[in-house]
DNA sequence: AGCGATTAAATCGTGCACGATTTAATTGGG
DNA sequence: CCCAATTAAATCGTGCACGATTTAATCGCT
C-alpha cells in the first residue's frame, strides 16, 4: 500500500510524481505566477516585482539586505531586480553615507502611487476561485507550519 | 480587523506580506528546492530535471508535450533541460517517425539505473522535518485543493 | 594607528520559466 | 490533389534565482 507524500524509499515501491508535496507546491507557485502575470502586467510590475513592493509599501527606507531577509532572496537575486525598478522610477538606491556597505531603499513618490491601484490585485486574482477567507487562512496556516518544519530540518542537517 | 490571505481591498487597509498566500507558497517553495539542491547534486541533477525524472521513471516513452502537460512546463522550458539531460546520457530524445512534429523521449539505462538511489531523496530532505505522514498527506491535499481552485478561476477569468 | 577579519552589495556563470515567434510536419476542405 | 489551418517542438528575448567570487567599507584586536 504505497501511501507516501515526498517521503518514500519503502524500496520496491516505485516514485509517483502525485506523491511528492513538493510538487504540489511547485505546481501552485507556477499557477500564482501565471494568475498573477496578466493584473500585474498593468502595473508594469513582475510578480516578484509585486512582492518586492509590497514589502516596500510595509516598510520603506530599508537595506537591500533586510529587504532580501524578508522575501528570502539573496542580493544577487534582488539588485538586478532593483535596478529594474529604479530604472522604472518606482524605487530610489543611495548607499547610506553612515554606512557605504548598505544600500538603501526607499520609494519615490511613483512608487507611493502604485499602492492604491496594486491593493485590488489580489482580490481580482481570486475572484471566481470558490475559496472562503477561512480555506485561505487554514491553508496558509499549513504551508506556513510546512515552511517552518521545513526549514528546522535544514539548520539540523546543516554540518 | 484586518484579517486576509491574498484577499484584500477592505479600502484603507495597507497591503501586508503576510497576508498573502501567495508568498507563503512562493517561499516554501524555495525552501524545498535550498533543501534538495545539496541531496540532488550528488545525483548531478537539478529539482526541475529531478521531477523531470521521476515522471519518465513512472512513464516512459512520452513526447515532450505529454511531459509538459504532466509537469506543467512549456516546450520552451523543457526543450533546454532535456537536451541537458540528454546531454548527461540519462534521456534518448528522437523524432517519431510516425509523426515527425513530435519527440519521443526514452530513458537510457543510466537514466533508468538512476531511480534507485533517488529513491532516497525525499525521505533523506525530510529527516528531521518533525512531520508524519498524516501531516504530510494533510498539506498536500490543502495545496492540490488551492491549486484546482485557482485553475477554476483562470478558465473562468479566461476571455 | 594599522591591518586582518568580517560584512554588504554587486558581479558572474548556469539554469529555470514564460510569452511570442518560427520552423516544420500533418490535417482537412474544396 | 493542393494549400490553408493546425499542431509540435524549437528558438529568442526577458527576467528570476542561486552559489561562488569580487569589491569595497567597517570592525576589532593588539
Amino acid at each position: 500500500m504505497p501511501k507516501r507524500s515526498d517521503t518514500p524509499s519503502t524500496p520496491g515501491v516505485p516514485l509517483r510524481l502525485d506523491d511528492f508535496l513538493c510538487f504540489s507546491v511547485y505546481r501552485a507557485n507556477h499557477t500564482f505566477n501565471r494568475l498573477y502575470r496578466p493584473l500585474l502586467e498593468r502595473l508594469g510590475l513582475t510578480y516578484p516585482q509585486y512582492l518586492a513592493m509590497v514589502a516596500l509599501w510595509e516598510v520603506d527606507d530599508v537595506t537591500v539586505g533586510e529587504l532580501g531577509a524578508r522575501l528570502g532572496l539573496e542580493s544577487s537575486t534582488l539588485t538586478p531586480l532593483l535596478k529594474r525598478l529604479e530604472a522604472q522610477g518606482l524605487v530610489a538606491r543611495a548607499r547610506d553615507p553612515n554606512d557605504e556597505r548598505q544600500v538603501r531603499l526607499r520609494l519615490t513618490q511613483a512608487g507611493r502611487a502604485l499602492e492604491a491601484p496594486a491593493c485590488a490585485v489580489p482580490a481580482e486574482m481570486l475572484a471566481g476561485a470558490d475559496l472562503s477567507l477561512e480555506d485561505l487562512s487554514r491553508i496558509k496556516g499549513e504551508i506556513d507550519r510546512l515552511k517552518t518544519a521545513l526549514e528546522r530540518a535544514e539548520t539540523a542537517a546543516a554540518g
